[in-house]
DNA sequence: TTTTTGCTGATTGTTGACAATCCTACAAAT
DNA sequence: ATTTGTAGGATTGTCAACAATCAGCAAAAA
């Protein structure tokens, strides 16, 4: 029987906007959606302030996008968009590897990546795509985790909701599940005794090109189209 | 007579939210302090909800720090933090720096930046601190931008606020304006030609150890005391 | 027929009042 | 002397009502 732990209590504005992130994440509010206060205040149960009061926290994160007087909306992503948050994420995620081969547990890191990239293999290979696509976004999170930057990784975390907004743009234009599973792992050991060099190449052809991955989409929805 | 342009339109809570940016910035809410909700909407003379939404923006952010039930302060920077803004700064200016060198405006960069520090330089040797200060923070903003990305710019952004912070922090432990002018013009000019390596060393220099900064000033306030 | 004006309903923006919580000071109990 | 309990004041958290704005539609004017 431990030392008692403090009762966890936020307001309601911290839990609302939490939900609205993780509703987001999800696709219950997809891209461009509207969120309207009366009903959704309604369906929390609360009044319209402490939700204003998330939704500005989110609209200051990045996720929502306010107009006066007309509303606030979930963010479309452009494929401008899709290209800055490849940018900032490649960014953040190299900075994380240089302070990690610097300064981190460089065994306790990559441990950790193999262990999530064989979770994500055995998902992907039964047919699990939602939870193969958890566990691709729980790889790059430890990895920028493993940095010890608080700054960096909560930078990430936005980035990452807005990954996940980017990927409706890129359906069909994405790599297959083997070439992932064995680049995470190759990853993995690099970042446990490779020269940092060698581990940034590993990385930006782990993420590929953007600009492809949009020509492809384009290429795919075209197809569709003309069918 | 041209033709008319729209009226910039804001709710109070984002005008709210930005006077208070720069009321953070510049030290009337110094860190640590208590924003009075009471007191600041009078002053404001506005109602309380707005302000609140203006503070939940800046406590997403992270300018402010939020206690359920017992208010909002001004972050405070703790050594740890210090090191972690730098950091984050240092990662934010490097990726800055590639995208320049690999697919931005070198010459125009370069330029930009060398006119902005000699303004500074200027600005120092007449004895104008806090000018001369305010350039510095131009100069590297200035580098940010030139990346062209959005969020990449955002980010800094909220960083600079908090490297203001943190210099409450350094005071006495930071180089002179000498050492500073002649490498913000030599850093501009590498921009200009130099190759990516080399750049980001002398980023690296310039930058210093925030390490050495903070015991630097550590031993400037012991020695204050011993007086 | 087309364009302009006015009205209505829906939604957002703000306000002031009440509820909830915390902190401090003081009195009572141990 | 120390600990516990209570009350009051200050401040934050939430709510409901009113104000302000916009979009769409119908009616009037050109």
């Amino acid at each position: 029987m431990g030392a008692p732990r403090p009762l966890v209590r936020a307001p309601l504005s911290s839990q609302i906007a939490e939900r609205l992130r993780d509703d987001i994440r999800t696709g219950a509010h997809p891209p461009g959606a509207q969120l309207h206060e009366v009903e959704l205040a309604f369906a929390f149960g609360v009044s319209r302030g402490p939700l204003r009061e998330a939704m500005q926290r989110l609209v200051q994160e990045g996720l929502l996008r306010s107009e006066p007087h007309r509303g606030v909306f979930v963010i479309e992503v452009s494929e401008e968009d899709v290209l800055d948050v490849f940018f900032v994420r490649a960014a953040l995620e190299t900075a994380a590897l240089r302070r990690i081969v610097d300064h981190g547990d460089r065994a306790g890191t990559a441990a950790a990546l193999r262990a999530i990239a064989k979770r994500m293999d055995k998902a992907m290979k039964s047919g699990n795509w939602a939870a193969g696509g958890d566990l691709d976004f729980e790889y790059h999170r430890t990895l920028v985790d493993a940095a010890g930057s608080a700054r960096l990784s909560r930078t990430y975390a936005t980035v990452q909701v807005e990954t996940r907004l980017c990927l409706h743009r890129l359906m069909g234009g994405y790599r297959s599940s083997t070439d992932l599973a064995v680049e995470h792992l190759r990853l993995a050991s690099m970042i446990a005794d490779a020269g940092i060099d060698d581990i940034q190449k590993e990385l930006k052809i782990h993420f590929g090109d953007p600009d492809l991955a949009l020509r492809r989409a384009r290429d795919a929805a075209d197809a569709g189209r003309a069918t």
